[in-house]
RNA sequence: GGCGGCGUAGCCAAGUGGUAAGGCAGAAGUCUGCAAAACUUCUAUUCACCCGUUCGAUUCGGGUCGCCGCCUCCA
C-alpha cells in the first residue's frame, strides 16, 4: 500500500485515487524565464520517481504540468513589448528545460501546458469568483478578497490574527483593499504585452494559472498535486483559495511538497545568486546519471545538500552497481537455482518496494539494492549462483532501473575489430608470459578508453566514463 | 515576533520502544604475474545535550543549545 505525506494534514496517509485506478496529478512547472537551476530539478526529480512509483503500481497516470510563460520576470527578461515577442523568449527557455530533463531521465508529464494558451479558462475563473463575491475589481485590476474566505492559511499553518502584517507589505503599484489580497488579474502597464478580454485588458496574476489548468485538464477535484516547499506560501495557498471558492469542492486530495537543495547550508535560489545549472555541472564533467542519483538518494521531503563531494559519491555508487552487473552479464553459471540467492532477491525487492511505497523513501529502496548486490557478489565469488537465478536477478534491476534510471544502457557496446585484436594480442602474450608486452597492451588500451580487467571467469573489458 | 522542520560514524544517509540498514572514503587480509574488480574483517557500547515516562529510549514527553526554512517573488 502505498502511504504518501500531505502537507495540508500534516499526515501520513494510504493513496486511494478519487476515481478507480486513474490518478490525476498536477505538478507546478517552470517559470521559463531563464536556464532552471539544480535545486528546481531536485523537485522534478522526486515528481518523475513518483511519476514512475505510480505507473510501477499498475495505476493509470495523468499527469499534468504547467509551463509559467508570463509572470512579472519573463516580461520583464523578455523586454517583449507585444506577445509574440514574449512567446519567443519563453519557448526558447522551455526547449531548454526538457533537454535538460531528458538529460535527467525525467520523463515527459502526460500534458504539458502553457499559461498563455490558457487565458480564457482563467478569465472565466475570475468571473466565476467576481460573481460570486470572492474577488473585485480595482483599478481594472481583479483581486482575490480573502476575508471571503475563512480557511485561508489552512496549507502554511498561518495565523493572521496573531501576525505583524505590517513588516512584510510589499510596495506593490496596485492598490488593494487589504493587503493579504492577491492580484488575479493585473491591468496593462505601458510598453507591456497584453491579452484584450471580457473582463478587459491585462495579463493573469501568477496563481490564477495553476487553478484554471488543472481544472481545466483534472476537473474540479483531483488527486495529486505536487511541487516544492517554497510553493505552499503563497502559491498553493492562494490555489486552494481561488479553486474552492469558484466550484464550492474541495480542490486537491493530497498535497506534496519536496524540500529544498541546499548549497554550504544554504537554500539555492535565483534571488540567492547561489545556483548554478545542470549545464554548469555536466560541463564541469559530473555524469547526468551521478546527479540524477544524488537528487534521487535523500528523500523528497528532507532537505539535501549538494556538493561536489555528493555527486563524486554518487558515482562511485553507481559504479559498484554496474561493476556487479558486468559481472552478471559476462560469467557463465552453472544449471540449477539457488535458492538462498531467490530468497535474498525476494528480500530486496519486498524492502525496495515497502522502501517506496512508504513516502517515496528512496534512501530506504537504493538500501535494499545495495544489500542484494553484497549477496550477489558473493555467490558468484564462491560460484555458487546458478543460471535459474538469472531471470529473477535480471527483473529485480530492471526494476531499479524503472524507478532509478542511472544504470548505462545495458545493451553491450561494439567493439570496434582493431581493438578485439589488441585484446586476443595481449591473451596471447600473456599465455606467454610476456607480462611487459600484454601491459604495455593494456595501457595502450586504457589511453583509447577501455579498461581491461582479468577475473577468474577470463577477460573482462568496460569503457571508461 | 509567529509557524514548521532538522541535528545518527570522516562524509552522505535509513531506521525502530528492546539494544544502530546502505553508500562513499579509510585500514588489513583473500584472490591475482601485476593491475582492476570482488569478497572477508575492521572503522558509532552509540544516535546534539539535559531531565522525565518506561523493565528498557536513538525512537515517547518536557527543556536547552545549534542549524535551516516559511511568514515577500522563488522548485
Amino acid at each position: 500500500m502505498l502511504k504518501l505525506k500531505d502537507t495540508l494534514t500534516g499526515k501520513l496517509q494510504d493513496f486511494q485515487p478519487l476515481e478507480g485506478n486513474h490518478v490525476r496529478m498536477y505538478a507546478c512547472g517552470p517559470t521559463v524565464y531563464d536556464f532552471a537551476h539544480i535545486g528546481n530539478f531536485r523537485t522534478y526529480v522526486y515528481e518523475d520517481i513518483l511519476r514512475r512509483w505510480l505507473k510501477f503500481k499498475g495505476y493509470q497516470l495523468t499527469h499534468v504540468m504547467n509551463i509559467t510563460d508570463v509572470d512579472d520576470k519573463t516580461i520583464r527578461d523578455s523586454k517583449a513589448k507585444e506577445l509574440a515577442q514574449l512567446r519567443a523568449y519563453t519557448e526558447r527557455y522551455a526547449r531548454c528545460f526538457f533537454e535538460d530533463c531528458m538529460a535527467l531521465s525525467i520523463e515527459r508529464p502526460d500534458k504539458v501546458v502553457n499559461a498563455t494558451d490558457h487565458i480564457p479558462d482563467m478569465v472565466h475563473l475570475i468571473q466565476k469568483l467576481v460573481e460570486s463575491g470572492h474577488a473585485y475589481k480595482k483599478d481594472d485590476s481583479y483581486y482575490f478578497k480573502i476575508s471571503t474566505y475563512p480557511k485561508y492559511g489552512q496549507l502554511a499553518k498561518l495565523d493572521f490574527d496573531g501576525m505583524k502584517i505590517g513588516a512584510s507589505v510589499d510596495i506593490d503599484e496596485y492598490e488593494k483593499e487589504d493587503v493579504r489580497d492577491f492580484a488575479l488579474w493585473k491591468a496593462p502597464k505601458d510598453e507591456e504585452p497584453f491579452w484584450d478580454t471580457p473582463i478587459g485588458k491585462g495579463r493573469p496574476g501568477w496563481h490564477i494559472e495553476c487553478s484554471a489548468m488543472s481544472m481545466h485538464y483534472l476537473g474540479a477535484s483531483f488527486d495529486i498535486h505536487c511541487g516544492a516547499v517554497d510553493n505552499i506560501f503563497p502559491h498553493h495557498e492562494n490555489e486552494i483559495a481561488q479553486s474552492e471558492c469558484a466550484t464550492g469542492k474541495p480542490f486537491v486530495r493530497l498535497w506534496l511538497h519536496g524540500e529544498h537543495l541546499m548549497v554550504n547550508g544554504e537554500k539555492m535560489s535565483k534571488s540567492k545568486g547561489n545556483f548554478f545549472t545542470l549545464r554548469d555541472l555536466l560541463g564541469k564533467g559530473d555524469s547526468p546519471r551521478a546527479i540524477r542519483y544524488t537528487l534521487s538518494s535523500v528523500p523528497y521531503r528532507k532537505p539535501l545538500n549538494f556538493t561536489s563531494e555528493s555527486v563524486q559519491q554518487a558515482q562511485s555508487a553507481i559504479g559498484r552497481l554496474e561493476e556487479f552487473l558486468l559481472r552478471f552479464e559476462t560469467d557463465t553459471f552453472p544449471e540449477g537455482v539457488n535458492e538462498r540467492v531467490e530468497e535474498a532477491c525476494r528480500t530486496a525487492r519486498d524492502k525496495f518496494v515497502a522502501g517506496l511505497d512508504d513516502d517515496l523513501n528512496t534512501a530506504g529502496a537504493l538500501g535494499a539494492i545495495f544489500e542484494f548486490v553484497r549477496q550477489g557478489n558473493t555467490a558468484i565469488g564462491e560460484g555458487s549462483l546458478c543460471q535459474g537465478n538469472v531471470a529473477s536477478i535480471s527483473t529485480l534491476f530492471d526494476d531499479f532501473q524503472a524507478i532509478f534510471p542511472v544504470l548505462k544502457d545495458p545493451t553491450r557496446q561494439i567493439l570496434d575489430s582493431q581493438i578485439e585484436a589488441l585484446i586476443a594480442e595481449r591473451n596471447q602474450a600473456r599465455r606467454e608470459r610476456n607480462f611487459k608486452k600484454a601491459d604495455e597492451i593494456r595501457d595502450q588500451l586504457l589511453a583509447q578508453g577501455i579498461i581491461l580487467e582479468d577475473t577468474r571467469a577470463g577477460l573482462r573489458w568496460k569503457r571508461k566514463e
